[in-house]
DNA sequence: AACTATTTATAAGA
DNA sequence: TTCTTATAAATAGTT
């Protein structure tokens, strides 16, 4: 518009672009503003520049919230109304997701069975019975994987116990033998770090103790394991 | 610009500022296009009219929202985004409540039972029996209930059966008394409706016939009850 | 950032 | 609304 017409192309040189970029927003804020004035308007002029610079235009006594309000109350499609009511929604399926899960888990606790029938009750006592089935299978399976490798620690450590036993009487028919100074040897052969098991673990009663089984069924079963702590 | 050089103050000829708005607002828009291509920018013009018209001009390549949305990012200000946030958070708390409390029903059903410890199984176990033993008595009382009603609605037959029989004896004894033709009496002086209980019912087993008990655990429980139901 | 030749926008009228 | 056109304003290229 000046010294020369221009085709509306992109701009291919950047620095060209950038001037022409200022210049022209400056053009069109000023414009933007004299329809503000001249008409009564309110206007609203976003515009993020090709190096993601965001420069605004907005008319005195409105703000860019009241714009953007006044565009979703007026615009009804699409925006973000429609995101907007899909969340709502969205909530309520959830809520109602919730509100069923919640109602399973108290009628599985026997806290309100009052909506369910007779054959309801009846058979809702079936799947908790059949799921206990399983929570016990599956506690017994456990329970006797950790008593298994218990086991195997403590026959590991047996071997060692004997082992020294059979090292120390050796050393004791030839006394050419020096004691071992440094039980880390043996630690690392057998794989364990960290200084080892503790030799307080050979005291412990053989694997074949289990008299004390019943403790299992009463919740204190745990410390049955932590007696073994030491070993793992 | 033409024609005589203006003052930018408000227009008061209305017609003319709905000309000059017009115009003006379709020189604006081109202008925010040739920006748009000449400098690769996204702009985005929202105005509303004095009379409350909105027009917008937004470039290709870019949504409204999505300035709304890029607008609100650099520009740290709130907007209708706290709205927004806040639903999102909302839809994340359900999903998380949605997500333990499928996890407990999944647990309390045995089928997920890997992100358990053992005394959390024990006490799971523990309390699922609660629940069971809960729901068990419940279901017993329920029983008990329907039997107890079930007892005194056949006392009731029964007691019309012999004051009956005592009237069709009397009747025989006495020869001058008709039959009753008409039951719907007796029928409402007991309260029963529609007809009352068909005389059938008085064919059934009393009430201490319970030895079929074990079929009250086995799922088939209702039909026992479904037995009485020309009773109720 | 300033200049200015030129193009473009537009006010007023039709 | 749209067209016309005289004129104001914007701006591309230059400095």
């Amino acid at each position: 518009m000046a010294r020369g017409k221009i085709q509306i192309k992109k701009i291919e040189n950047q620095t060209n672009r950038q001037v022409t970029y200022s210049k022209r927003r400056n053009g069109l804020f000023k414009k933007a503003h004299e329809l503000t004035v001249l008409c009564d308007a309110k206007v609203s002029i976003i515009m993020i520049s090709s190096t993601q610079k965001l420069h605004e235009y907005i008319s005195p006594a409105i703000t860019t919230k009241q714009i953007f309000d006044e565009y979703q109350k007026i615009v009804r499609t699409d925006l973000w109304s429609s995101h907007y009511e899909k969340m709502q929604e969205h909530i309520k399926k959830l809520k109602e997701m919730n509100r069923n899960l919640q109602k399973d888990i108290r009628q599985r606790s026997g806290e309100s069975l009052n909506d369910l029938g007779y054959e309801e009750v009846v058979s809702l006592i079936e799947d908790i019975d059949k799921s206990l089935a399983l929570i016990r299978e599956r506690k017994y399976k456990a329970l006797g994987n950790k008593i298994e490798n218990t086991k195997k620690k403590l026959r590991n450590v047996e071997d060692i116990h004997k082992s020294l036993v059979l090292g120390f009487d050796a050393r004791h028919d030839d006394p050419h033998y020096g004691l071992v100074e440094n039980e880390s040897d043996y630690n690392s052969m057998l794989g364990f770090r960290h200084g080892g098991p503790r030799i307080i673990a050979l005291h412990m009663p053989p694997p074949n103790h289990h008299h004390h089984h019943p403790s299992i069924h009463s919740g204190t079963g745990a410390s049955d394991l932590t007696t073994f702590a030491l070993l793992e």
